[in-house]
DNA sequence: GCCTGGTCTCTACCC
DNA sequence: ACGGGTAGAGACCAGGCG
């Protein structure tokens, strides 16, 4: 017979010695099932010397059967590495754990030059040489098997075939289950040795709501054991949480086992694991951390649950109260606020389904484009996103994939960055190149397998692209690697977006390409990066110093023309340049440049307004629409206190709306006379800081380490890549010995005049000060203050 | 011992 | 564990200063 599914999650097995990839699913009828492929093998390329015959190498595998007993066949074959012709022996394996040992034995073998291909998964090898697409519906024939594993779906198959992607763009409709826990703990971060858990909250995307809490003595052993069974009753295709990665699942098993139960809580029986890039793997469920999809939220600069829901419009944070975590223990012990936990705990979960609808068709999206399942997707790092999707499209040419190779790390020069004329300009109109860096790749043939090296024999000049400055060679023909994947982006891109011009956009399908183009965005803005970064399997420096030099050769040079043109140019970034708008003269520069180098070049805003300190890279500009666009600026900063990012913003507004410095200050100066009667949130006066390496790794003091080390004394554990949120205080000697935790500290210990001096004033002054306003001026009674506070200083010694 | 200027470290930004 | 270019704050340190 023959089924039609959506593949969810995929995992191997070895069961009577014969491997199996296992794919969960669900078909047409919404039924859960389970598809087992008896027929696929394990292996890895034996890449053959040049000029060796590989028939001598398959009889050298053969002679050493009794060493490599998994050893089930081999077979030569044709394939391309970095683009040339390589003869391989593709070394089929029984087992799929034996590959990489294998592999690095046969590489002492005579005849053979490497190995490869050993260091990818056998299930990402089946998904890939199958084009079986995870969030991609499929059909194949099956033969039904009766039910005797112990899996929780309504239907186990063996695969008579392979599975056949079959293009449909809406999901099947998936149960959700979106969870938040609560644990107790007064000695600092929980631990799941001695803290237990007090609180679940779960929201499944029917709108159920369940939450599962401890007992009066805060034992949680009923309520693990509750919620254990109510995921197994809900049997949840997406299992959602909020740093459950790194957190929740670790401590959630951890907890189970101290109470000598087990967290099954997936559809084979078995216990959450760690698995590639650290996401926990739930098998048969799809286990999604929203923490893993934040870092697509560049403007969330401190990543809680709060904020990503707020800036998503989810629940709106100034209704709901935060409650910190050191005080979940008093909230539990006050019997009067313990609703109030329980209520933050709901809320939270809430939060979480919110995200995920807001988020899921990206991420799904982004899965079936990649090729990784979706639970794997969300944890692997960016460069790990992009090098799947390489290796599938290398696949359907015949390209094997480099082995991930140690190299020195060495810089190369970037994009070119112009001084901008400071001040205000009216009417400025901002020209950027489409995709610089895809473009130029595509455009001279920029790709690793295109590159000539400066020791191989060179072709006649005719033949290449050569890269200003650098004098990198690539060659024109035939089309490289990099050409073919980044035109199929771009093709597939516009023709989506022609698509959903033919749609409703408020149709299911509209908001899945939506999504699938933006993550198609996403994958063909990082390929440059990628293809510069050392940790690359196709890792060619040349190309990304090529792609670079080429846009700098292209900015000089429309700038040039620009001039020429008798446009005024006021600043310029990589692949844009600010210009006077004249929209006869742009229309023209961009017809030109177009026609000498092949590149588009477009406005793409106009400012009404505009203004430009002395540095490069901070401006802010005024739009037709009246909205402000501030970049770089401490606005946009999340290392700054807010209240220095309103004063800023509010300055900022006035002159550019109103033209009227005295106006800014004025504000200025009255909002510091309110911030010193401490008329201010106390919110406000936290900066936030990323703990970017362990405490000990510092060379020197810095605030947010000194306050992260606070913490740690009292018990608050703190990772690399965590937010150190603390408030200056009053005191003597250096800043970082006048920080404290905000959590610890209490509004009349802060340090007003710090944030007056360093946060309040420089901010302003940043924009001021080209008007000729000063520092001394905004602060004018911090004189007054000053001598006073001397004064006290002197009196009380 | 204290101030000053130069350099280094650190973070977060822009594209 | 995707790139380089950049600003700005604060730590640190050597040298000046009777």
């Amino acid at each position: 017979m023959r089924i039609v599914f959506w593949l969810l999650d995929v995992n191997a097995e070895v069961r009577n010695e014969v491997p199996e990839v296992w794919l969960w699913g669900i078909d047409e009828k919404g039924e859960r099932v389970l598809v087992v492929d008896r027929s696929y093998l394990a292996y890895f390329y034996a890449v053959i010397e040049e000029g060796f015959d590989p028939s001598n190498v398959v009889e050298e595998i053969k002679s050493a059967k009794a060493e490599y007993p998994f050893v089930v066949k081999t077979e030569v074959v044709e394939r391309k590495f970095f683009g040339k012709p390589v003869k391989a022996v593709k070394v089929y394996c029984g087992n799929p754990d034996v590959t990489a040992k294998y592999a690095s034995s046969f590489r002492r073998f005579e005849g053979i030059k490497d190995c490869l291909e050993d260091d990818i998964r056998y299930t990402m090898h089946y998904l890939i040489d199958n084009n079986v697409v995870p969030c991609g519906w499929h059909e194949v024939e099956v033969t039904e098997e009766k039910h005797g594993h112990d899996v929780q779906v309504d239907k186990i198959f063996i695969a008579e075939s392979s599975p056949r992607f079959i293009e449909k763009a809406e999901a099947p409709a998936l149960r959700i289950l979106a969870f938040s826990t609560v644990y107790y703990s007064k000695e600092g971060s929980p631990k799941p040795e001695r803290n237990p858990v007090i609180v679940i909250s779960a929201v499944s995307n029917m709108g159920e709501e369940k939450q599962f809490v401890a007992n009066e003595d805060k034992n949680d052993k009923p309520l693990l054991e509750a919620f254990i069974k109510h995921v197994g009753d809900f049997d949840p295709d997406l299992v959602v949480g909020f740093g459950t990665n790194e957190g929740d699942w670790h401590y959630l098993t951890e907890r189970c086992k101290k109470l000598g139960i087990r967290l099954t809580v997936n559809r084979a029986e078995t216990e959450p694991h760690t698995s590639v890039y650290g996401h926990v793997s739930l098998t048969g469920r799809a286990n999604v951390d929203l923490l893993d999809f934040a870092d697509e939220f560049q403007e969330v600069k401190v990543k809680t649950l709060e904020n990503l829901a707020d800036y998503l419009g989810v629940m709106k944070l100034e209704n709901h109260a935060t409650i910190e975590d050191v005080d979940f223990p008093d909230y539990w012990d006050d019997k009067n606020k313990r609703d109030a936990l329980k209520k933050y705990s709901m809320e939270n979960a809430k939060r979480i389904m919110g995200i995920t609808d807001a988020i899921l068709d990206f991420a799904m999206q982004l899965s079936s484009l990649v090729g990784l399942p979706i639970d794997q997707v969300g944890a692997a790092a960016v460069g790990f996103r992009v090098e799947w999707f390489l290796i599938k499209r290398a696949q359907k040419i015949g390209e094997l994939a480099p082995r991930r190779m140690e190299q020195a790390y060495r810089t190369y020069t970037g994009g070119l960055v112009l001084r901008p004329e400071p001040g205000l300009h009216d009417n400025i109109a901002v020209l950027d190149f489409k995709s610089m860096y895809p473009n130029i790749m595509i455009t001279y043939n920029l790709s690793p397998d295109t590159y000539i090296s400066p020791n191989e024999p060179q072709p006649p000049p005719e033949d290449v692209y050569e890269a200003p400055e650098v004098g990198y060679k690539f060659r024109r023909e035939p089309a490289g690697f990099y050409r073919e994947i980044l035109s199929y982006l771009i093709d597939v891109r516009q023709q989506i977006r022609a698509k959903m011009d033919t749609l409703d956009s408020k149709s299911g399908e509209h908001r899945v390409l939506d999504a699938r183009q933006k993550a198609v965005k996403v994958i063909t803005n990082a390929t440059y990066g990628y293809a510069g970064w050392v940790g690359a399997r196709w890792y060619i420096k040349p190309v990304a110093e090529a792609a670079t030099a080429w846009g700098r050769h292209l900015i000089m040079n429309t700038i040039d023309m620009a001039k020429r043109e008798g446009l005024k140019v006021v600043y310029g970034d990589t692949d844009s340049i600010f210009v006077k708008s004249e929209a006869e003269k742009v229309a023209k520069l961009s017809k030109e440049v177009y026609r000498k180098f092949g590149l588009e070049i477009n406005p793409d805003k106009t400012y009404v307004r505009i203004f430009f300190t002395e540095a490069k890279k901070r401006y802010a500009g005024l739009l037709p629409d009246g909205r402000l666009d501030i970049v770089g600026l401490e606005v946009i900063r999340g290392d700054w206190a807010a209240v220095a990012k309103t004063v800023q913003e509010k300055v900022i507004e006035v002159i550019l709306k109103e033209q009227s410095p005295e106006k800014a200050a004025k504000f200025v100066r009255q909002y510091i006379f309110e911030l010193r009667q401490k008329k201010v949130p106390f919110h406000d006066l936290i900066i936030w800081k990323t703990l970017t390496k362990p405490p000990k790794k510092y060379a020197v003091k810095a605030s947010h380490v000194e306050a992260a080390r606070i913490l740690a004394e009292k018990g608050w554990k703190l990772d690399v890549g965590d937010k150190v949120g603390y408030v200056v205080v009053i005191g003597k000697g250096r800043l970082y010995e006048r920080v404290r935790p905000y959590i610890l500290a209490s509004y009349d210990q802060v340090d007003i005049e710090y944030y007056v001096s360093k946060q309040v004033v420089p901010a302003a002054a940043r924009i001021l000060e080209s008007f000729g306003i000063t520092e001394e001026q905004l602060s004018a009674s911090k004189v007054v203050e000053k001598d006073t506070r001397t004064l006290a200083d002197f009196l009380q010694s």
